[in-house]
RNA sequence: GACCCCGUAGCUCAGCAGGUAGAGCAACGGCCUUUUAAGCCGUGGGUCGCAGGUUCGAUCCCUGCCGGGGUCACCA
């Protein structure tokens, strides 16, 4: 069914049977254009006008100014704005079919480049073609330059619309369509750095009979075929372990994970990870990669190495400072976490207003004296590093500090950034810490790990020293883009669906047609 | 999941101590051959998120629902 059309659209589209009556295809197949609105701004010089005398553009027309016989417009194409001159005595008949188009219709033109008496560089039309028909009205604002700022006037800023139809955002909002390419930007340096150290780049399975390598409830899905339950993958750690078990000695893989837990201007449900294993490293040498990594990507993105970041300036240049855990909560609490009992580290967060869960362990309560009193004032680049064990089971005890693993987080600007360690690979150790996250699982702990069998015995079959990373790409992205929710940075974050039916629909329809509420079943 | 805020024209927003609505831009008609938030004259456009309730009367008050935003919880 249709929806109801305004009388905007309505005329649009008798404007199209208009074209079609005239024997004008509104959609043709393709058109021939030889240069775009940057490279014609970037190469046109009053000294050589000549040089642009016979170039053709194409794009949307984002404004229009029709004069009667003259109408002035501009059009946008992937690198910007050019603006075009058609006249009636270059045009002739053609001029009239000016008058069927619209804003946000695609048209292409073929003229001469020159400089308008207002100082424009413009292309003065000898021929166009529509290339598409619009049947919406888009919400273009109008611009002005105000002292040599582009001022918008009623910006498309809808969060909802512009999330929901993150196409027309593009369109219309420039400083969006900066912010994929920026990163992209990001991504591919990141690339260009593992690869030019020889890491491999790889792809592992995204649905998996077992997932492992975080704490996080999965996405359950269903495979036909063998008749079994599927999750979708919270971490790639396993997979990428197994395959320095295989022999390759640098793996790195960029893709989704899921995880099916809240969502808010940090977390979406799929967002995409970054994890990196390297054979015979420890977390030492990863922090010094690490740095290596951020400078590289500010300097290659944004040629400079600081940053500005909310109200912080935020210097890249390493090295970044490096405080034990312990310490960082001993500094801001006076509380060492190591010697203090469960129930002092409870009673101290509670004498601090701070509410925690009966069923809390000594691991989360230490997290949460960590993520209260030390993660807001970690602003410039640093490393807490020394994770207590039962916070991290999947890395190597520490080789001198009992009770605590080589673990390691990047935290900027009050961020979690990155997430490292020496990675364990005694299969024994391994295996028992599995066994009390399965303790923990039974206890009820939905997040806790799930024994990994096939894993463990990779890990029997022998896995080199390894230093591994994870770093949140999104987070990354808004971090150094200075964006406050993770929706600025995925081009089609999860929503909520549409349906308009859905508000007048009977319970028993919107019950017949959510999903089940199928939980997580216990390995 | 809890609490707070929001939902009015295609877009950005006013408004109504309860009598079914306005502006700017966009659109339509007219004039206008170097304009650029073009200008001037004129015109149309709305189930005021949805459903109930109170009322003579609801866009406005109440309840529920839908959608969004924010804070918290969760996300170790």
């Amino acid at each position: 069914m249709q929806r109801k059309l305004s009388d905007q659209e309505i005329r649009r589209r008798e404007e199209l049977e208009t074209l079609r009556a005239k024997g004008i295809d509104p959609y043709p197949y393709e058109y021939n254009r030889t240069h775009t609105a940057e490279e014609i701004l970037a190469r046109y010089s009053d000294e050589d006008a000549d040089a642009l005398k016979n170039v053709s553009v194409a794009g949307r027309i984002m404004t229009i100014r029709r004069m009667g016989k003259a109408t002035f417009c501009h059009i946008q194409d992937a690198t910007g704005r050019i603006q075009l001159y058609f006249r009636k005595n270059d045009l002739g008949e053609s001029y009239d079919l000016l008058k069927l188009l619209d804003i946000g219709d695609i048209i292409g033109a073929r003229g001469f480049v020159f400089r308008t008496r207002t100082g424009e560089i413009t292309v003065h039309v000898q021929q166009f073609q529509l290339l598409t028909k619009s049947l919406t009205v888009l919400p273009i604002p109008k611009e002005t330059i105000e002292d040599g700022k582009r001022v918008v006037h009623h910006p498309f800023r809808d969060k909802e619309l512009r999330y929901r139809r993150r196409y027309i955002d593009l369109i219309v909002n420039p400083e969006v369509r900066e912010i994929f390419r920026k990163r992209a930007e990001i991504i591919r340096v990141i690339r260009q750095f593992f690869d030019e150290r020889g890491w491999l780049e790889v792809e592992t399975p995204i649905l998996q009979p077992i997932y492992g390598g975080a704490f996080a409830r999965p996405f359950v899905t269903h495979h036909n075929a063998l008749d079994i339950d599927l999750y979708l993958r919270i971490a790639t750690e396993l997979y990428l372990k197994r395959l320095i078990v295989g022999g390759y000695e640098g793996v790195y893989e960029i893709g989704k994970n899921f995880r099916n837990e809240g969502m808010d201007r940090m977390h979406n449900p799929e967002f995409t990870a970054l994890e990196l294993y390297v054979a015979y490293k420890d977390y030492n040498w990863m922090m010094e990669l690490v740095e290596q990594l951020l400078l590289e990507i500010v300097q290659k993105v944004f040629h400079i190495t600081t940053l500005h970041i909310g109200s912080h300036e935020i210097d890249f240049s390493p090295p970044y400072h490096r405080i034990p855990l312990v310490e960082a909560i001993e500094q801001a609490t006076g509380i060492n976490v190591l010697s203090a009992s469960e129930e002092t580290l409870r009673s101290s967060l509670e004498q601090r207003g701070i509410e925690v869960e009966e069923s809390a362990g000594k691991g989360k309560l230490i997290d949460e004296l960590f993520s209260e009193f030390v993660q807001p004032t970690l602003i410039q680049p640093t490393f807490i590093i020394d994770y207590p064990i039962e916070l991290s089971p999947l890395a190597k005890r520490h080789r001198s500090k009992p009770g605590l693993t080589e673990r390691f987080e990047l935290f900027i600007a009050g961020t979690e950034l990155a997430n490292a360690f020496s990675e364990l690979n005694d299969p024994i150790d391994q295996r028992q810490r599995f066994e009390e996250q399965a303790r923990l699982r039974a206890g009820g702990d939905e997040e806790a790990m799930v024994i990994d069998e096939d894993f463990l015995y990779a890990l029997e079959v022998g896995m080199p020293p390894t230093a591994g990373l994870g770093i949140g790409i999104d987070r990354l992205v808004m971090l150094l883009l200075n964006q406050e929710s993770i929706r600025e940075v995925i081009l089609f974050p999860q929503m909520r669906p549409d349906n308009p039916a859905s508000s007048t629909a009977t319970p028993q329809q919107q019950e017949a047609s959510s999903p089940s509420g199928q939980e997580v079943s216990e390995q």
